[in-house]
DNA sequence: CATGAATGAGAGTTCATTCAT
DNA sequence: CATGAATGAACTCTCATTCAT
């Protein structure tokens, strides 16, 4: 472990990330990751053979980041996840303009669609199962745990791609609403049953 | 007859969306958009001041588009919309392919994103209506219709979202079992008022 | 005479000359000529078979201009002439902008070189035959009335050039001394005599 | 050895010089330069930002070039000013074909023009200090030395202009008499004392 | 007569990439 | 390890010019 020049390596990734946010997918160049990270457009040729190959550790590092979230996070704890997804819906999410940047680059490179997809089955996965130690048994018969993973995550990816596009969308109301419904949710089963 | 020439502006947006979806964000060039339309790039300009002002108009276009289906729904319906956005979750879709390409590239483009965002608050808007008129009273109380419209757009997008990056992406078994969800939803108010 | 479509040709003359200042002559189009004279490219093409004739017919109207000009000026006005050669000197003047704009695309076109030339060979005569008729004899034995006629255009023209380049040219103060000089050096041959 | 690429920006320079002779201020292209200089224009832009740049750095040379000229010139040596002035006085002069295509673009590059007037500046004052010394004292009252500087100065331009123009322009004759005249005004003060 | 649509060559500029040092 | 110089292909955009109407 502890490797000095590994830095470099994660520190460059990181100024990527930033670039790719500041100047959008369209205008994401070498030239601006170099300047950002301080070094010369060599340096980043000596760490990632290609452009493409930047691209994918990128992801990759998001990847692992994301699972490294997913795995520091308890059951039982839906009020922590939807905290998380809520600081991360505004109309100016860093981490969503990168991600659906991202997913835009994705429809050209089999390999990061690939990446993301398996991001997104683990946050589905991860969800289903917190929603499955919360609930025990679904509200609503035929519909199962890991469909309701999917709607939530879903609903989460939606909001945020909607207050990306609107200035003025109401994210308290709507999270607010959100969660409410859940709430209401969580006590359909016992309702049925009568 | 009659307008030869009023075609060529639609048809080179026409074209400029598949070259969108076909080449993605960052590749899209007006000579790939010249090629497929069988025109030079200088009738491109002709028609279309600068790259920008093409893209703006192509967004345009989808807007009205949508729009123009929008005003088509008939109330009630809301398995119309749902096979709609069914019919466009899929691994290869056009629609959301160019959706999300368009919304990565509105992040350096306010015109654009202003654009697509009212795009999506007439859908969101427009969708609580037939919500309105298919349940008469929200299912949860502290729900309002204007968020159950925000909710389930942003589940079709996030679902849309989730196909497009996932090749086994369950969309049959999702889309059956959500709108087994609304018609479960659609219950809960008589429930809740034993 | 009195032809109505006369004045298309030489109104689009006019405005040639006010781009040609205007953008400088790499940036001078027909384009900027057409949109200034409120007409088509086509327009333009109707009247000049090329940007070149154009060019070529702008300079004759100058050389035109420059002809008559000369053949209004009265013998032994020498005030006549170094007054408007005067007025035309400063950081801003329009004629002399045009006049070298011309002389440096001369370079690549003889037809333009050799027009110009002749004009300028035309100003040198009359030059000289103005300072004939004022000096009756010339001041310097040894310097023809020609070579004055020459030297003294040199200057008006020299010294436009350096006020074209120096915002803070002293303009006054040199053309009073200038025409001091030539004052007194009209009385040197008297005293060449003692 | 040493620095082989110092010299790349300076070569380009004179390449990009005689490109402007070559091709004329209107059909300068950085293409021609870079085939000329014998790279890609990758190249050119490596060392320039862009063609305006190298468009300020060629006259940043010529003025550089002009102070050193003018600074070698020892005083009391007219004669060898005159004599430069006359070499560089012909129909196909570089060096005025070159001054006079970057006076007309200095129209619209104020950074040029502010340069291309201090060069005459110091030229102006340079003749003036060189008149000073063989002089002593104006050969004609009312005429300062720093006018004298300014006349001399225009004429030589204004002789080079006339020659560019004119193929049968009488160089050898005009020059001839020109330093004539000069000798004679230098014994016009003796005379003027009587 | 004059227009507007279209062309195609070529302009300036940028970029991912290479390589000697 | 890292750099800076160089490349060449591709990009956006402009322009003089043509031509059917």
């Amino acid at each position: 472990m502890a490797k000095p020049n590994g830095m470099s390596k994660s520190e460059i990734i990181q100024c990527a990330k930033e670039c790719l946010v500041e100047k959008g997918i369209e205008n994401f160049t070498l030239r601006a990751v170099a300047e950002k990270a301080g070094v010369t457009q060599g340096t980043i040729y000596y760490h990632f053979r290609t452009k493409e190959q930047l691209f994918i550790d990128l992801v990759q590092d998001i990847c692992d980041n994301s699972w490294q979230e997913i795995s520091q996070t308890r059951e039982n704890v839906i009020e922590q996840a939807l905290d998380s997804a809520k600081s991360r819906c505004s109309y100016d999410s860093f981490f969503h303009k990168l991600f659906l940047s991202l997913v835009a680059s994705s429809f050209n490179n089999e390999e990061i669609r690939r990446k993301l997809g398996e991001m997104m089955r683990n946050e589905n996965k991860a969800l289903s199962e917190i929603l499955s130690s919360l609930w025990v048994e679904s509200p609503i018969k035929g519909v199962s745990f890991e469909t309701w993973g999917i709607l939530f995550n879903a609903i989460v990816d939606g909001l945020a791609l909607q207050a990306l596009l609107q200035k003025d969308f109401p994210i308290e109301k709507t999270y607010e609403e959100f969660e409410h419904f859940i709430k209401e949710l969580s006590t359909f089963k016992g309702k049925e049953d009568n």
